[in-house]
RNA sequence: GCUCGCUUAGCUCAGCUGGUCCAGAGCGCUCGCUUCACACGCGAGAGGUCGCAGGUUCGAAUCCUGCAGCGAGCACCA
C-alpha cells in the first residue's frame, strides 16, 4: 500500500512544484515542425506595468482551458505570451514616479526619459507573466514577446511604410481628440463618451452696425441680434462665423453680412451650409473651426478661417482677448458666461445632459483640437474585414457582437495614429531640413541623406505611434513577420482569441484588418468575449475603489484551482461575474471544496486499488455488474457533453457537467455502491471488475476536469496506478474518448430505479424520524424488471438505505408509510415496531388539531363581513391563500394519520 | 436619440431550435448524522403566479407585440 494521504488537499505545497515540472518537461512548448494539427491562441498582451487582477484571472483561465483541452486532443497547441509597451499608460506611470522626485519628463529630456522608462520596464516589467504561471497558465515561455522588441518594432515600421506606399497612411491637419493632461492626440476610440450633466447656453450675437434685419429681435440699444447655443461658451472666443441653412428664409438676406462678435471685438461673417438644421434651436450655429469637428467641416466648405484660442494644456492663449488669456478652459467658460450676462447678451441657460468625451487613460475631458497628425485610411481595410464576418469565417462568442462589429466597420473613420509622447515606436518619417527642399521621407530604416536634395540635415518626426498600432500586428509580428519564418508558416493563422468586449474596436477589429492586409488571412476564426468582473454590489473592480480581489491571495488561501473553477463556472461568454471581496470564503470556498473532494476520491481509490498495475476494463468485461455498466455509460455521456461544450466555447457548461459527473454520479453513487465489492465481500471477480471500473471512471473525471483544474487533477492522477506497460507520464497526454459500446440504457434505467428506491426509503426515514442506525424492513411492488433490479441490489439497499429485510409484495392494508415512484414502483415501510406508533399518531393528531384551529380562525375572519369590507384587497387575498395552504397541509397530515391507523 | 441585451428560488446564475422541467444548480436557510475517502463531508427538507399586460398555439419560462426597470454599444443636432 502507498503512504496514507492527509484527508485534506494542500494546494499550496502542490501547485508551484507541479507547474515547474510541467515546464521542465517542455509540456507547454509548441513545435513549429510538428506534423500535428496546430491550435493557436495569442495572449492579449497585458500592459508591461500590469499587476495581475481578477480580470486577467478570468481571461487567462479561459484561454488556458481552451489551450489545455486542445493540447489533450492531440493538437500542437501554442499559447503565445508577451506584454504590451502600453504607450500612454506606461509613460504616465514613470512620469508619476518622476513627479515624486520633483521632476517632469522635460527636465530629463527625451533621450534620458526613454532610458528611464526602459530601466523601469526592465526592472519591474513583465511581473504579470510570473503571476500567470502561478495560476497555471500553460504559455510557451520560450516565445515571450514584447511589442518594443527589435523584431516587432521592425514589423511596425514595415507596416507603416507599406501602408504609406499604398496611400493608406497620410498626414493631415484636422480636428482630433486631444488630451490636455497627457498632451497628446487620441484616436476616436480612446475618447470615451460619458454622459455628463451640463448646460446649454443661448448667446446673443449682435449684427454688425448698419445691417438691416427687420425680422430679428433687437437689443435695448436697437441693434438686431441672432441667438446661438453652445455647451462650451469659451469656444466663442475662437468663433470665425455663424452658419445658417441655405434654405432658411428668415436668414436668407443675412448670408454674407457680418456679426459683431462680443468680447472678441472681431467681425465674423454669416455663411450658409446644409449642416445646419433650421428646425433646431434658433437655426443659427456659431462656428469654431479650430475646436469642433463639424464646424471645421463647414469651414472647409465655406472658406471660414480657423482660430485656435487654446494652448495644448487647454488654457486660453494669445489669440483670445486679453481678459481671458491664461485662464483654464473651465475658468474661461464661467468668465465668458458672466461677461455675456453683464452685457445683457445671455438669452437663457438650460440644463442639458450630453455625452462628453474623456481620455481613456486619465479621464480628463478631451478637447477637440486642430492639429497636424498621421492617419490611417480605414475604409479599404475595413471592407474585407467586414466581409470575413459576413461570410462566416470570423465568428463571435456570443454572436451578438457581430452586429456591433458590423456597425463600427460600416461607419469607420480614419484612425489617428500619431501620439505626442516619448514612449513608443517612433514614427518612421524624416523631414529634410534643407530650406529649399523640405522633403518628407518615409523609410524602414533611418536614411542618411535626403533622396531629393542629398542634404544630410534630416530630422525624424518627433511623434510616436498609437500603442495599438503595434498591437494590431500581434498575431503575426510575434512570429517573426515580415520574415517568412517557420513559426509563421506553422502557426498563422491562429484559432481563438479571448478578450474583453471593450477591446473589440481597439484591437480585435484592427487585428482582423491587419491580418487580411498583410497575410491575406484573418488571424483567428473565433473570438470569445469574457464578461466584466464586478464586486457583489455590481461595481467594476478597480484599484481606486479598493474593491478588488488579488488572485494571488486567493491562490494562497484557496488554491489556483479554486480560483479557476470559480471564474469558469460562474460566468458564460460576455456575462459579468460578481465576486464578493468581503467574503472570500463564500466566493471561493466551493471551488476549494471541489478540489478537496477530488483529492479524497483519489485517496479512496488509492486505498482500494492497491499498488498493482491498473486493470483495463476490457479485461473484466464479463464480470461487469449493472452499477459498473451504469457509471461507464454515464462517463461516456459526460465525455460527449463536456467535449461538445468545449467545442462550442461553453466553458461554464463543461465545468458544471464535469462537476456533476464527478460529484453527483461518481462520488455520490458509484463510490458508495462499490464499497462492499472493493472490500472483497462479493468475491474476487466482482472486486476486480469494480477496481477496473473505478479506475476508468475516475480517470475520465480527472481528464474532463483537467483543462479547468489542472493542478488537482494532475496531482491525483499522478498517484493512481498506471496500466501495465503504459508509458504515459502526464495526465494531459490524452483527452478521453467516448466509447459508444459503453452506452447502456438498461443499466441506466436499472440504477436510476435503484436510486429512486433508495431516495424514497431515505425520505420516509427522515420524515418519520427513524434513527439513522435503525434498520427497516421494506416491501417493494413494481414491474418485473424493477423487482429484479432490487432483488439484485439487496446489498446496496442495505448499505445506502439501511434496509433490513426486503420483500416483494403490495402494502396490503398494513400500518406504515409508502411512496410511489415516477416509474410506478411502490415502496412501503411497515412502521409497527420501528417507531412508536402511538406517539406518532398522537403527534399527528396534535398537529392536525393545531392546523384546524388556524383554519377555523381564517374562516371566521373571512366570514366576518366587516373585516372583508374594511380590509384592503391584498390582505383578504393573503388570508384566502393562507387558508388554501392550511387545508393542503391538513390533507397531507390526515393521509399520513390514516396510513398509521390501518385499514380501519 | 438610434441599436442591442437582460429581468427565473433570499443571493449568483443554468434552462439551446415551444410539450417528462407538474421549473434546475451552487451558496445561504431548516432538520438529522463524527456511517471505516472527504464535516472543505453525508442524508432529508423548506423556498419560485419564470418582470407586467396582451397575443399565437392543442400546449409557452421557452415564439410575437406593447409597457416597466436595469445594463451595454453607437451618435455632430449646436
Amino acid at each position: 500500500m502507498s503512504e496514507p494521504l492527509p484527508p485534506q488537499y494542500n494546494p499550496q505545497e502542490n501547485e508551484d512544484p507541479l507547474y515547474r515540472w510541467w515546464e521542465e518537461q517542455g509540456y507547454f512548448r509548441a513545435d513549429a515542425h510538428s506534423t500535428r494539427e496546430p491550435y493557436v491562441i495569442v495572449i492579449p498582451p497585458p500592459n508591461v506595468t500590469a499587476v495581475l487582477h481578477m480580470g486577467h484571472g478570468l481571461n487567462n483561465t479561459v484561454q488556458d482551458a481552451f489551450v489545455r483541452y486542445r493540447r489533450m486532443t492531440g493538437r500542437e497547441a501554442l499559447w503565445m505570451p508577451g506584454t504590451d509597451h502600453a504607450g500612454i499608460a506606461t509613460q504616465n506611470v514613470v512620469e508619476r514616479i518622476l513627479a515624486k522626485e520633483g521632476h517632469t519628463r522635460y527636465d530629463l529630456g527625451r533621450e534620458a526619459f526613454v532610458k528611464r522608462v526602459w530601466e523601469f520596464v526592465d526592472e519591474t516589467g513583465g511581473k504579470i507573466l510570473t503571476q500567470l504561471r502561478a495560476i497555471g497558465c500553460s504559455l510557451d515561455w520560450s516565445r515571450t514577446r514584447f511589442t518594443l522588441d527589435p523584431e516587432l518594432s521592425a514589423a511596425v515600421r514595415e507596416v507603416f511604410v507599406r501602408l504609406h506606399e499604398k496611400g493608406l497612411v497620410y498626414r493631415g491637419n484636422r480636428i482630433i481628440n486631444w488630451c490636455p493632461r497627457c498632451l497628446t492626440a487620441l484616436s476616436d476610440e480612446e475618447a470615451e463618451a460619458k454622459e455628463t450633466p451640463g448646460r446649454l447656453y443661448h448667446l446673443r450675437y449682435p449684427l454688425a452696425e448698419g445691417v438691416d434685419a427687420p425680422g430679428l429681435p433687437r437689443l435695448p440699444d436697437g441693434r438686431p441680434y441672432l441667438v446661438v447655443a453652445t455647451t462650451r461658451p469659451e469656444t466663442m472666443l475662437g468663433d470665425t462665423g455663424v452658419a445658417v441653412h441655405p434654405g432658411d428664409e428668415r436668414y436668407a438676406a443675412l448670408v454674407g453680412r457680418e456679426i459683431d462678435l462680443p468680447l472678441a471685438g472681431r467681425r465674423i461673417p454669416i455663411v450658409a451650409d446644409d449642416y445646419v438644421d433650421p428646425e433646431f434651436g434658433s437655426g443659427a450655429v456659431k462656428m469654431t473651426p479650430a475646436h469642433d469637428p463639424n464646424d471645421f467641416d463647414v469651414a472647409q466648405r465655406t472658406g471660414l478661417a480657423s482660430l485656435n484660442v487654446m494652448t495644448p494644456d487647454a488654457v486660453m492663449n494669445d489669440a483670445a482677448p486679453e481678459a481671458f488669456r491664461g485662464m483654464d478652459r473651465f475658468e474661461a467658460r464661467r468668465a465668458v458666461v458672466a461677461a455675456f450676462e453683464q452685457l445683457g447678451l445671455l438669452e437663457k441657460t438650460e440644463e442639458h445632459a450630453h455625452a462628453v468625451p474623456h481620455c481613456y487613460r486619465c479621464d480628463t475631458v478631451v478637447e477637440p483640437r486642430l492639429s497636424e497628425q498621421w492617419f490611417v485610411r480605414m475604409k479599404p481595410l475595413a471592407e474585407p474585414a467586414l466581409q470575413a464576418w459576413r461570410d462566416g469565417d470570423l465568428r463571435f462568442q456570443p454572436e451578438r457582437f457581430g452586429k456591433i462589429y458590423e456597425h463600427w466597420m460600416e461607419n469607420i473613420r480614419d484612425w489617428c495614429i500619431s501620439r505626442q509622447l516619448w514612449w513608443g515606436h517612433r514614427i518612421p518619417v524624416w523631414y529634410c531640413q534643407a530650406e529649399a527642399c523640405a522633403e518628407t521621407i518615409v523609410a524602414r530604416e533611418a536614411p542618411t541623406s535626403c533622396p531629393k536634395c542629398e542634404g544630410t540635415n534630416l530630422e525624424q518626426d518627433p511623434d510616436v505611434l498609437d500603442t495599438w498600432f503595434s498591437s494590431w500586428l500581434w498575431p503575426f509580428s510575434t512570429m517573426g513577420w515580415p520574415a517568412e519564418t517557420d513559426d509563421l508558416r506553422a502557426f498563422y493563422p491562429g484559432h481563438s482569441l479571448v478578450t474583453a468586449p471593450e477591446i473589440l474596436f481597439f484591437w480585435v477589429a484592427r487585428m482582423v484588418m491587419a491580418g487580411i492586409e498583410f497575410r491575406g488571412e484573418i488571424p483567428f476564426t473565433d473570438v470569445y468575449f469574457t464578461g466584466t468582473v464586478r464586486d457583489h454590489l455590481g461595481r467594476k473592480m478597480s484599484k481606486s475603489l479598493g474593491n478588488g480581489i488579488d488572485p494571488l491571495v486567493v491562490k494562497e488561501r484557496y488554491g489556483a484551482d479554486a480560483l479557476r473553477y470559480t471564474v469558469i463556472s460562474g460566468s458564460g461568454a460576455a456575462t459579468d461575474q460578481y465576486l464578493n471581496y468581503e467574503n472570500l470564503e463564500e466566493t471561493f470556498g466551493p471551488g476549494r471544496n471541489f478540489a478537496n473532494k477530488l483529492w479524497n476520491a483519489g485517496r479512496f481509490a488509492l486505498m482500494n486499488l492497491g499498488d498493482d498495475p491498473r486493470i483495463p476494463v476490457d479485461e473484466v468485461r464479463d464480470s461487469l455488474e449493472p452499477m459498473d455498466r451504469w457509471i461507464l455509460s454515464r462517463a461516456t455521456n459526460a465525455i460527449r457533453e463536456v467535449t461538445e461544450a468545449l467545442e462550442r466555447f461553453r466553458l461554464q457548461d463543461a465545468a458544471l457537467r464535469g462537476y456533476e459527473f464527478f460529484w453527483g454520479e461518481l462520488a455520490d453513487w458509484y463510490l458508495e455502491l462499490v464499497k462492499p465489492r472493493l472490500r472483497g465481500d462479493m468475491g474476487d471477480d466482482s472486486r476486480r471488475a469494480a477496481q477496473a471500473t473505478l479506475a476508468e471512471a475516475l480517470d475520465t473525471a480527472l481528464r474532463l476536469l483537467h483543462p479547468i483544474m489542472p493542478f488537482i487533477t494532475e496531482t491525483v492522477w499522478q498517484k493512481l496506478p498506471r496500466a501495465a506497460g503504459a508509458g504515459e507520464a502526464l495526465i494531459v497526454a490524452r483527452w478521453p474518448e467516448a466509447r459508444a459500446e459503453w452506452t447502456d440504457e438498461a443499466a441506466e434505467r436499472g440504477i436510476e430505479e435503484l436510486q429512486a428506491v433508495i431516495g424514497a426509503v431515505r425520505g420516509i426515514r427522515s420524515e418519520y424520524g427513524i434513527q439513522p442506525a435503525a434498520r427497516v424492513p421494506v416491501r417493494i411492488a413494481g414491474s418485473d424488471e424493477a423487482v429484479a433490479m432490487m432483488e439484485a441490489s439487496r446489498r446496496a439497499l442495505r448499505d445506502l438505505a439501511r434496509v433490513e429485510e426486503l420483500t416483494f409484495a403490495g402494502a396490503n392494508g398494513e400500518i406504515g408509510a409508502s411512496a410511489v415512484l415516477r416509474s410506478g414502483t411502490e415502496v412501503f415501510i411497515p412502521l409497527a415496531g420501528v417507531i412508536d406508533l402511538d406517539r406518532e399518531r398522537a403527534r399527528l393528531r396534535e398537529e392536525i388539531g393545531r392546523i384546524d384551529g388556524q383554519i377555523a380562525g381564517g374562516e371566521k375572519k373571512l366570514s366576518n363581513e366587516s373585516f372583508v369590507a374594511r380590509a384592503p384587497e391584498n390582505v383578504v387575498a393573503y388570508e384566502r391563500d393562507k387558508l388554501v395552504s392550511f387545508r393542503e397541509q391538513r390533507g397531507k397530515l390526515a393521509e399520513k394519520l390514516a396510513a398509521l391507523e390501518g385499514a380501519a
